[in-house]
DNA sequence: ACGATATAGTTGCATATGCAAGGAATGGCC
DNA sequence: GGCCATTCCTTGCATATGCAACTATATCGT
């Protein structure tokens, strides 16, 4: 096997290619419709968790998105930096659970609408087999176990 | 409508999240499996389409592989710096076009049977279905045009 | 030949991502 | 009580990601 039909195995077989490639193409759109608020996909996720949540600790936010916890402790950094999050005492000092300020609230729901819109958009540009598909693919991995 | 309704549709519905989570989880897999190289995924791509393209532009690049020509700008900056890959001098003064050095080629091979590892437990990760899934997800915006 | 326009890459800035190593606090176990 | 392991988070380091603005080169229209 020449390397370049290594180079064509990988280009036509490579799972890490596609998803990697649809990451981009849909991070992208959300990101875009959420930049009037200077607010990125990967932080509004961390809005919502916290919405959901009410109090949440780094390491169940970490364990439910599957994102390292020192990604997410310095991406709460910075949204406490920008008085969207405060952290909440606990009795356990080695815990640093938080939640949304009034701020952070408030721009939760101001991303709102423009999370609906962009989901439209990706919905468009996936389709309805695409999203379907995606689904499928990644329900084994995200679950919403209630608190 | 509270915000933790809001939040909740975002966790049921959002289909931003599940991408990332699933490139976070895809991703992981074929960093660990590259890491006695000293390779990264998103360079093992850029190894692969200089590998399959002989001479690759890095706009070509960029487009098919749908990022911003400023990351692969500095993703090729780095893996020039490491000797895998040398700039091909071009009549069009504007081009930088590269392709792998010896090195690159030999580390590409090194790289392949750690790939395909890498794939095989991505596929038993996700499922057959998980896999079909994906690809179909993807079909659509993964065109590999032949040169 | 010249100026406007288009194309290809690079650079400044900011965020995101994860591994490895380092604290800090807690909970056993004796 | 004192040591050890565990749990939770943070920090050092390196890479990756993309927008906006910039430089350099080429091309087109006149």
């Amino acid at each position: 096997m020449t390397a370049r039909q290594h180079a064509s195995r990988m280009a036509a077989e490579c799972i890490g290619v596609r998803i990697r490639l649809l990451n981009r193409i849909v991070t992208n759109v959300y990101d875009t419709a959420l930049r009037p608020l200077g607010l990125k996909t990967s932080q509004l996720n961390v809005l919502a968790a916290a919405a959901y949540l009410g109090v949440a600790r780094p390491a169940e936010v970490a364990e439910r998105l599957q994102m390292d916890v020192s990604t997410l402790s310095r991406n709460i950094d910075r949204m406490k930096n920008r008085g969207w999050l405060e952290v909440v005492p606990d009795e356990d000092g080695r815990m640093q659970p938080f939640q949304l300020t009034r701020e952070g609230q408030a721009l939760f729901e101001k991303a709102f609408p423009l999370w609906e819109k962009a989901q439209q958009q990706v919905e468009t540009l996936l389709g309805d087999d695409g999203v379907t598909h995606l689904r499928a693919a990644a329900e084994d991995f995200f679950r919403i176990p209630p608190r």
